[in-house]
DNA sequence: TATTGTTATACTCTATAACTATA
DNA sequence: TATAGTTATAGAGTATAACAATA
């Protein structure tokens, strides 16, 4: 957790506030804001029955076109074993294929569907929706703000 | 997950970089950046045998006084269940009292030992570290702004 | 000998439900 | 009947290690 104290659920559901020596951290604000951000995904892209790992990987196939298991789960940070299982869920419902590469037959080249394309362009919205909501309380220009200094930090620590 | 595809360890690590599609969403962004800091803090945490939420624990009661589990728990989204395994961890290692309330006999009060405030004065210093670490890429303007911006959304949604 | 993907397994975290003792 | 805490259990989520096929 982040600069935390262990908010497992709820740091803004209808609980009690966590005490100010906890908000005073910005690693215990980012830890808590990335867990309901998190969550509110994950309640949304269940209606597409997708986690959000599955989306991930459906993003980064429309974006890189076909690659294997491997250099998909390099991107997202997903184990090489949990990404059989996120395959074979994509592949189950036909929103991926796994072809044997020509050139490296060990390796799967994993490509989008149309099915799979057209359950990306459903799980966009929902997923700008639950943005949408968590940025609620700041208008555009707080926004912006807050997205480039987030990038900084991602980018910071590369 | 945030607004995410599923990072589950090291989108900032190693690895390669998470596609622009992703990044470009304030949701993914903090929930990247939200486990990052919860895992580093984690790790400082472990040169003292505790995790996030003993902290948590220790800061709450240091920041209220003697309460029962009950509303620790709900400060911080604490499972009952989970309370009585993170207080037993606690109470083991000399940092935290469990007192029978003479009032309502079925309520423990925590108090801290001195022992507890003792850990919790060296934990201090190292979840500031992590915080630190991770801030590192701001200024302190930025930082300010950061935080600023965080704690609008986390009261926000309250 | 190293690598892709697979399988089996174990571990952590957390939630749920049933129980106790009080109220 | 309801509440504070306890216990037992089950479910995610993820990591590790051993294995197959290929390089």
């Amino acid at each position: 957790m982040g600069a935390d104290g262990g908010e497992t659920r709820g740091t803004g559901a209808g609980a009690d506030p966590p005490p100010e020596a906890l908000t005073r951290r910005s690693g215990f604000l980012l830890s808590a804001l990335g867990r309901r951000s998190r969550d509110a995904t994950e309640g949304a892209l269940a209606r597409l029955d997708l986690k959000p790992m599955h989306y991930g990987v459906l993003v980064v196939l429309a974006d890189a076109g076909p690659v294997t298991q491997q250099v998909v789960g390099a991107r997202l940070g997903i184990d090489k074993s949990t990404m059989v299982v996120v395959v074979d869920h994509l592949e189950g419902r036909g929103l991926v294929e796994r072809r044997r590469n020509p050139g490296d037959r060990r390796a799967y080249e994993l490509t989008l569907t149309d099915a799979g394309r057209h359950t990306l362009a459903m799980a966009g919205p929902l997923v700008a929706g639950v943005e949408e909501a968590v940025l609620a309380p700041l208008d555009e220009a707080a926004r912006a703000r807050l997205h480039a200094l987030l990038l900084q930090l991602l980018r910071g620590a590369d």
